[in-house]
RNA sequence: GCCGGUGUGGCGGAACGGCAGACGCGAUGGACUCAAAAUCCAUUGAGGGCAACCUCAUGGGGGUUCAAGUCCCUCCACCGGCACCA
């Protein structure tokens, strides 16, 4: 008998696995057995770190298991590999970004497979590749030229270029999407991001804002609902009213958006954002005072997160410009102020401070006029009084006697002082007068959303580069099909604060005009690495195309991706780029499907002392120290053992003891058996019948085990709690004195169940054992529900509902037997002398319960 | 402010409305040892009783039910998302 150790077993099957050529796929799968397993793939940092561990172990389980349910299963992975810190290594210590990646994917690569992950390799995908970026490169041009099958769904191009208000990272000298800036800072680097004006690339990502939306519903089933809430959140779908108001004295118009337009009639100003288009032009058309003028510059220089904090006063400026309201005619007046932002609907707000608590606040602070138009149905409201005696021409001061506490009515009721729709409930007025503005052409019902256009172009080397090449005469030129891909230069020079190092080579910005073969400029900027990253997982599907970039039966044979498993942090990035990503390539006519992911799993986080680990905080364990020391399968058994996977794991290595005791007490087990077992049976179920009494609790106690294992992996993923349940039959197995026969059954149904979690110290138990064939492939057991049927169970006795004695019964005996044992009962009988009983109630194999009065 | 989630022993965590605390960690006692580690055995929610047992316990309060950690109402705390969103 020898003892367990771990390395020596782990790097043998790690060799026999590697000589049987990993775990291909195939091409096409039969369309009832596939099962597509994906992880997030990582970005080639240098190192994996736990929280990697975690989702490749969970992925790995699931895609073991479901290989051995008999399942076709794609299992592949791949690497993130642009980004800043290729080039930041670059500057720093002077290696190529190239170099750098490819040196940090082949070290991580020897510790996946160190860990035993079961990947299809031969379907690696490294997005830095040209044979991969050439098909990034070839969606761009799709979506810029608005190729043909995308034509019939949409009038202008998915990818195009405009000039505007940008997020900058100062730190990472590159523009940002809205989604990559998370309050206020860049997600990358934490810096504070700038505003700045600046001409970008943006993928019209809101043509699909309703369909990523709607598509949201049908993820119910197999989506975490946060995420769902988080999506819809972000796109932030709001339905209401354009109105158009002349600029009083000119021939130019502000437009509004509101989801009030029933208040029309009691907008008494307009407020608008200080980098509104028109802020200059109406100051000037106004004569606004320059102190005016100075207060509207320093909301501009003041960061939009400062502008719009809970605590910071609403400041507004009088432009000394007018509007008209195009319901009553009425001309009002135009505030410039901090609190209206321009990336929601226009930048641009009617005021109604009689039904908008903001509005409310700022009318008195600028003693700007009040009028009611919505009355509560049925009764007078004392605050509504307090508006009555105001009327348009008559201002409030602030702090009016009277005036305090008072605030705007908001809810529904009746319309008041609104022209033709006096009378008319306000849910109905809504409709009404949107599209009565519609017939006037001054605007009309309309639907907002808070999602942007995503902008990708970032100016960094290590990206995808834009493939267009700008023309003095022909403008911006989509490079031709036969030039792609657009490579990277190799002689770029990298230095600190140089910016983007492809401005520099003359080697790669000088082109030809494709059209008039004219001197032209290449685009320097690269794509957002989101953009990789939104269709890697349809390349796996056929990663060595090199005619498309998928093919449209390999990849519907596959697609979407079953079971997906990843971080929660990507829940409005990745993921929801990638479901856009998606519907273009079926707009392209390359998949069928709607949507990428039709299960997503969002694992938890791995922490150490409370918080994730983190170089910074210096709380980090390393992988590579943990399977030195116990072994893979025991970090793998580790994690999927001390949380379930979508909550937080805390990180604590007596726990990773308590798991390694546990295999090593399993490998005792099975060098015992091994030992003791001369007959050459192969550990299958022996038949009941012939059992003695201890491996008959012993057989059904394997049965239960079975039961438990295959239902909480399978259908919900409880890897913790089917793990507990092979603790507790080794428990069972070390503390009862059975025979070998079904000792031997106990082992090889327990290293099946556990081949996918564990699957080195599985295989080589399995080939110790004698048995045949092997671990990986053998069919999972099935359980015996006849030998759980006619077993006997304890069950509890309550009276009045409180539990008062046990009492052993068939599994499946019937109710009327059990009543008169339990009511045959010494303590039973005490309880109810003397009484009624009123109810029965009997749940077989739990309970007997007896209701007495 | 709106939306979502979570709240169970010393800790990680279990419990289709049906015996709360499976399993693991830790702790305590014991065996082995010169000793320690490793391993093994026992105990381990709180309180009470010599005992068989009893009482109390799943963030607080109410309710539905024979039966509630689980369902309903309400409040509190923490975590996450969105947010002067017009």
């Amino acid at each position: 008998m020898s003892d367990y150790y771990p390395q020596k077993i782990e790097t043998e099957w790690q060799r026999v696995w590697s000589d049987r050529g990993f775990w291909p796929a195939p091409e096409i799968p039969s369309s009832d057995r596939k099962y597509y397993c994906l992880v997030m793939y990582p970005y080639p940092s240098g190192r994996i770190h736990m929280g990697h561990v975690r989702n490749y172990t969970i992925g790995d389980a699931l895609a073991r298991y479901r290989r051995k349910e008999g399942r076709e299963v794609l299992h592949p992975i791949g690497w993130d590999a642009f980004g800043l810190p290729a080039e930041n290594a670059a500057i720093d210590r002077g290696v190529h970004p190239a170099k750098w990646t490819y040196d940090n994917i082949a070290h991580m690569k020897r510790q996946l497979q160190r860990l035993g992950i079961s990947y299809a390799w031969n379907r690696e995908v490294a997005c830095c590749a040209p044979d991969y970026y050439r098909w990034g490169q070839w969606f761009f041009i799709k979506m810029f030229e608005n190729a043909d099958p995308l034509a019939r769904k949409h009038t202008r191009p998915l990818a195009y270029q405009s000039e505007g208000l940008v997020n900058f990272c100062p730190k990472c000298e590159t523009i940002l999407a809205n989604e990559q800036v998370e309050d206020g800072k860049c997600w990358r680097c934490d810096s504070p991001v700038d505003l700045r004006r600046q001409r970008e690339w943006k993928f019209r990502i809101t043509a699909y804002a309703e369909e990523l939306l709607a598509g949201l519903d049908d993820l119910g089933n197999g989506w975490p609902s946060q995420v769902l809430e988080m999506q819809r959140n972000w796109i932030g779908r709001s339905v209401g009213a354009h109105i158009v108001f002349a600029v009083a004295g000119t021939s130019d118009s502000l437009t509004v958006f509101t989801t009030r337009v029933d208040t029309l009639f009691g907008a008494t100003y307009m407020v608008i954002a200080p980098e509104h288009p028109m802020t200059a032009q109406l100051c000037d058309l106004g004569r606004c005072s320059p102190e005016g003028r100075r207060q509207i510059d320093t909301m501009m220089r003041t960061s939009k997160k400062m502008r719009t904090d809970d605590s910071t006063e609403k400041i507004g400026v009088d432009t000394g410009a007018k509007c008209v309201n195009p319901a009553n005619g009425e001309t009002i007046p135009i505030f410039v102020a901090n609190y209206v932002v321009m990336d929601y609907g226009t930048g641009a707000v009617m005021a109604v401070p009689t039904h908008d608590q903001r509005d409310f606040e700022f009318a008195r602070k600028y003693a700007l006029p009040l009028r009611v138009v919505i009355r509560p149905q049925g009764g007078m409201d004392t605050n509504i009084l307090t508006f009555e005696d105001k009327s348009i021409s008559q201002s409030t001061s602030p702090g009016a006697p009277g005036a305090s506490g008072v605030g705007a009515y908001i809810d529904d009721g009746v319309l008041v002082n609104s022209g033709p729709f006096t009378g008319m409930p306000n849910r109905e007025a809504m409709e009404k007068m949107a599209n009565w503005l519609k017939d006037r052409g001054q605007g009309g019902p309309t639907v907002t959303y808070r999602l942007r256009d995503w902008g990708i172009s970032r100016q960094r080397y290590w990206g995808n580069p834009i493939p267009v090449i700008y023309c003095d005469d022909c403008g911006a030129v989509p490079v031709p099909d036969g030039d792609l891909p657009v490579r990277l230069p190799e002689d770029a020079v990298f230095s600190a604060h140089g910016g983007n190092p492809l401005n520099h080579a003359a080697s790669f910005v000088e082109a030809a005009c494709p059209r008039c073969r004219k001197r032209a400029r290449r685009e320097t900027d690269t794509m957002d690495t989101f953009v990789d990253s939104s269709w890697y997982f349809a390349r796996y599907t056929d990663a060595h195309n090199s005619d498309a970039p998928i093919d449209r039966r390999k990849a519907d044979a596959w697609l979407p991706v079953d079971q997906y498993i990843g971080g929660i942090e990507h829940a409005c990035l990745h993921l929801l780029y990638a479901r856009f990503f998606h519907k273009v390539t079926r707009d392209l006519g390359l998949v069928s499907s709607d949507e990428p992911f039709a299960r997503l799993l969002t694992q938890g986080m791995v922490l150490l002392g409370g918080s994730k680990m983190s170089k910074s905080k210096g709380n980090i364990v390393d992988p590579d120290e943990m399977i030195e020391k116990y072994g893979a399968d025991t970090v793998r058994l580790f994690i999927l053992f001390a949380a379930p996977p979508e909550k937080d794991l805390e990180w604590n290595e007596a726990g990773v003891q308590g798991c390694f005791r546990f295999l090593k007490r399993l490998w005792r087990q099975i060098e015992q058996s091994a030992g003791e077992t001369q007959s050459p049976d192969d550990g299958s179920s022996p038949s009941v019948a012939k059992l003695t009494a201890p491996d008959r609790a012993l057989y059904v106690k394997i049965q239960q085990t079975i039961q438990k294992f295959r239902s909480d992996v399978s259908q919900r993923f409880q890897f913790n709690t089917a793990i507990a349940a092979c603790m507790e039959l080794l428990n069972t197995l070390e503390s009862q004195d059975t025979g070998p026969r079904v000792r031997r059954y106990a082992l090889r149904s327990m290293l099946s169940l556990l081949f996918s979690f564990v699957p080195h110290v599985a295989a080589e138990g399995w080939k110790r054992l004698g048995l045949s064939g092997d671990a990986e492939t053998a069919q999972l057991p099935d359980v015996d529900a006849a030998a759980l049927a006619v077993e006997s169970v304890v069950i509890a006795v309550q009276v009045n509902g409180k539990v008062r004695d046990r009492i052993e019964v068939p599994a499946d005996a019937n109710e009327s037997d059990v009543a008169t044992r339990v009511l045959a009962l010494p303590k039973v009988a005490e309880l109810i002398s003397g009484k009624n009983i009123e109810k029965q109630i009997y749940v077989p194999q739990r309970l007997f319960s007896v209701v007495v009065r």
